[in-house]
DNA sequence: CGTGATGCGCTTAAGCGCATCACGGTGCGTTAAT
């Protein structure tokens, strides 16, 4: 076959993962497609492929600027040159420069909200796309309506007669399927949805009365096991707090949230990820793009804020396809604090009226913004909704979130505490079903934990011999 | 909405009881003030 040639050719590869090539000829076919693989499935293959051979420019839209940079630094290392990150990491003079060449690039990644920019969208409408693509395609439900508006606008961008779109995603339940669906303008895409299921990620929870139970718990717990492990928590100044008790007591670990410099978190994220540091206790800011393989341990201390967000955390465990561990914790109360910051940034009604009265007498609405009437990311989405619907029905759409956002809370506590199977509750909430349950199946099907876990003591000796066998190793390759 | 830190007033002047207050996630792009 004519595909598994040029992916042996150009990729090295002798045949497809599970889902690429349908997902591919699809393509190929002109048809729209979402993709539901799993993480490590191969999905950049499903739009690099087609890349080559349609031998047009493909767009990528990239949620984050460090995701596109990866991106671009793997493809240039397996030697295509033609490859842009067009975002603000470029000057002004570069970003001309790249803006007024666009042609010549044949993949090009750019974030929803550079995208949004007509200086942009002018020069995208004159060259000719092979393919659009929206990576970590769940970001338009996830982050479009409360958060990033600019990710709901993506499918007006483009004209009626548009190439292919392939959203691409690992978890999405059906809603996020009909919103990638709605927000893209898509026409009767090619679904591909795999399961969502991970069955070598075993799941536990614990509850207690208090904080102080809890996390006396988490400490003796990091304390007699092995990482390496992510510790999720809902605020920046707990990743701190926690980071620092685990240093003190002889645990390597650090602390990863939104509100660091970009360097100290490149520099974790890489510690991490080679292995010369146990822990990150983070907020839900780390993940995103972390290909590591060996985690063994998904901690959450606290609650998180839905169920989306607990699988693609629990998700980050487990790679290699060897076992893992994902725990949640909960004392009482949490979901208070889950709820709160949930809708704690949602534009008010009050601001609604604010924004029309400026907008009744022909003002400009940023002077709410500059005289700090409200958050600049509430301003944002404000001003969306203000463009798309009647003030009343802003105000509607608000009030339904802040509904939507507790409900979620609550879904999430009711896997705290029912008895059902944790796996089965997770699988049916993506509205998929369980066909198989790992023999470690999760606690509320009789799990053994301590089973599963390697105790601190025995992965120390292991990787110290692996240290030692690795040194030897790089002896002899200097030498010879 | 709940938590934890801080502060105040009271009083077998060192520590208790209570009130008050600050704080709380996710990222893009751009720009103003040093």
């Amino acid at each position: 076959m004519q595909l598994e040639s040029i992916l042996q050719q150009r990729f090295g590869y002798s045949s497809f993962r599970s889902g690429q090539k349908e997902v591919i000829e699809q393509i190929l076919n002109g048809k729209d497609v979402i993709a539901l693989l799993p993480t490590g499935m191969g999905k950049s293959l499903c739009y690099q492929l087609p890349g080559y051979v349609l031998n047009k420019t493909v767009l990528v839209i990239s949620p984050l600027l460090s995701l596109m940079q990866d991106q671009v630094d793997q493809m240039k290392l397996f030697g295509e040159k033609r490859v842009i990150a067009l975002n603000s990491f470029l000057n002004k003079e570069e970003k001309n420069r790249v803006i007024n060449g666009l042609e010549q690039y044949r993949f090009i990644f750019i974030s929803p909200e550079m995208l949004a920019q007509r200086q942009v969208q002018q020069k995208l409408n004159r060259i000719e796309l092979s393919l659009i693509v929206v990576d970590e395609a769940h970001c338009i439900s996830q982050w479009g309506f409360d958060f990033r508006p600019d990710y709901l606008r993506i499918g007006e961008m483009f004209g009626t007669s548009r190439s292919p779109i392939l959203a691409l995603t690992a978890t999405a339940t059906n809603k996020v399927l009909e919103d990638i669906e709605l927000y893209l303008n898509m026409k009767e895409p090619f679904k591909y949805i795999h399961s969502v299921d991970r069955p070598n990620i075993h799941l536990s929870k614990m509850s207690f009365s208090n904080r102080e139970e809890k996390l006396e718990w988490l400490f003796q717990h990091v304390s007699n096991t092995a990482g390496p492990g992510i510790i999720y928590t809902q605020s920046r100044s707990k990743t701190h707090s926690i980071s620092e008790t685990l240093l003190q007591n002889g645990i390597s670990a650090a602390s990863y949230h939104g509100g660091m410099d970009l360097l100290d978190r490149q520099f974790i994220q890489q510690q991490f990820i080679e292995g010369t540091l146990d822990w990150i206790v983070a907020t839900n800011a780390f993940g995103m793009g972390i290909h590591k393989q060996d985690v063994r341990q998904i901690i959450h201390e606290s609650i998180p804020s839905n169920m989306a967000n607990y699988m693609q955390e629990i998700g980050r465990a487990g790679r290699d396809g060897n076992d893992a561990v994902a725990i949640l914790l909960y004392s009482e109360h949490d979901e208070e604090l889950a709820k709160f910051v949930g809708i704690d940034d949602l534009p008010l009604e009050q601001h609604v009226d604010i924004f029309e009265e400026y907008q009744r007498n022909g003002q400009d609405a940023t002077q709410m913004l500059k005289q700090g009437e409200i958050s600049e990311t509430a301003f944002r989405v404000l001003n969306y909704w203000m463009e798309q619907k009647t003030p009343n029905e802003v105000k509607t759409i608000f009030q339904n979130m802040k509904i939507e956002k507790m409900q979620k809370v609550e879904e999430v506590m009711k896997l705290i505490t029912s008895d059902t199977c944790m796996r089965e509750t997770l699988v049916h909430y993506f509205g998929q079903t369980l066909n198989d349950k790992p023999e470690q199946c999760c606690i509320n099907c009789g799990l053994d934990l301590a089973q599963l876990l390697i105790a601190k003591e025995e992965k120390n000796l292991s990787s110290f011999s692996m240290t030692w066998q690795e040194r030897i190793t790089n002896l002899l390759t200097k030498k010879s």
